[in-house]
DNA sequence: GAGATTGCGGAACGATGTTCCGTATCCGAT
DNA sequence: ATCGGATACGGAACATCGTTCCGCAATCTC
């Protein structure tokens, strides 16, 4: 009794709001960081800060929100790079993407740390999500002997994201640190 | 001519000020973590936000100068818990001591990678003063046979930082991941 | 179209870091 | 011992946050 009675459909405009809210809230930490206000992200969506926090609890729940919505994306492009270039590459393609996501959320590492339970799960989602997605990339990049067979997936994607914290680096490339640690992935 | 022509003294009370602030500070700390806010330090010091901000341009260089002095204290200990027991016991209760101070430090992780260049200095001063101190235990209690030899000093205190970083541990003691390092390092 | 309900905007609140300035305190010379 | 000026203090005031609240507007159901 407490769920199936379809009380009554949820509002376009609502939805409509919400949708522009995690696309404003993305806008925002790329460019001021997670630690952007509040009002700054309503004010980018067009909206009055009562209807950010009538969509997410609380500050920390939205941007829990906006990496979810990123890693799943980051995930699901594993798949079209690898049915549009050879695998070696299209594992070097994800990782510059991935290099990307992490550079951007300045403060994503020292959110996952502050307690909050926000957050909690976001470690899980991680590696669920991103786990397979690399771990088909290096597989046939080491199937098609492109790669050194034997690396840790999970382990790789952690080293990348510990070389990419610091490194604002203006254009999207990768940082001198992780260009070294592919070339050393990579057989020549 | 800039600093010679000692123009005049600093204050009596001032200076006193400046050490109960310091000692307030690390109360409180240790109460509510070092996002504690600045009038509760300065309530706990007895003094006015004003004084807190004459003495220290902002709350940051107030934490990173707690740091500091409880960084050298530490390392202080070191020589004089040598003195008093025999190698090995020495290096675990230094070690314990140690991880206290990691323990009660919430958040000083997170204040290093926030980026504020008043934390700077920090990761410097922090090797410079705890890498000589592990250094020395470690040499006399492998010298005393009572620890595996060739384990690298700094590579074992950050392993401790780490393990302590999550690890509330209401009473003194280590965690038990520091407890098994240690007892893995000691020859039986 | 009317009524009910859902959702919106933004003022208001409480907490926090930091600044400011009138006042109290201390130091050195007399 | 005292006096005058430099020095430091206290805490109100300001700016900025996250979050709450509520009168009003937009939307949905019938």
């Amino acid at each position: 009794m407490t769920s199936s009675d379809a009380p009554r459909k949820v509002r376009a405009d609502a939805r409509q709001n919400l949708d522009t809210l995690l696309v404003a809230a993305r806008t925002v930490f790329a460019r001021s960081g997670v630690d952007a206000p509040a009002r700054d992200i309503a004010a980018e969506a067009g909206v009055g800060v009562g209807t950010l926090y009538r969509h997410f609890p609380n500050r920390a729940e939205l941007v829990a929100a906006v990496f979810t919505t990123e890693i799943d994306a980051t995930a699901a492009a594993a798949t079209s790079l690898l049915e549009e270039h050879p695998p070696g590459e299209a594992l070097d393609l994800w990782i510059t993407r991935f290099t990307r996501f992490v550079a951007t959320k300045q403060g994503l590492s020292a959110a996952l740390r502050s307690g909050d339970p926000a957050f909690d799960a976001l470690p899980a989602h991680f590696t669920a999500k991103l786990g397979p997605a690399i771990t088909s990339l290096l597989d046939a990049a080491a199937a098609a002997g492109e790669v050194r067979p034997g690396v840790d997936p999970l382990e790789l994607l952690q080293a990348v994201g510990d070389l990419s914290h610091r490194a604002p680096s203006p254009d999207g490339s990768p940082n001198p640190m992780v260009r070294l640690l592919l070339d050393g992935l990579h057989v020549r």
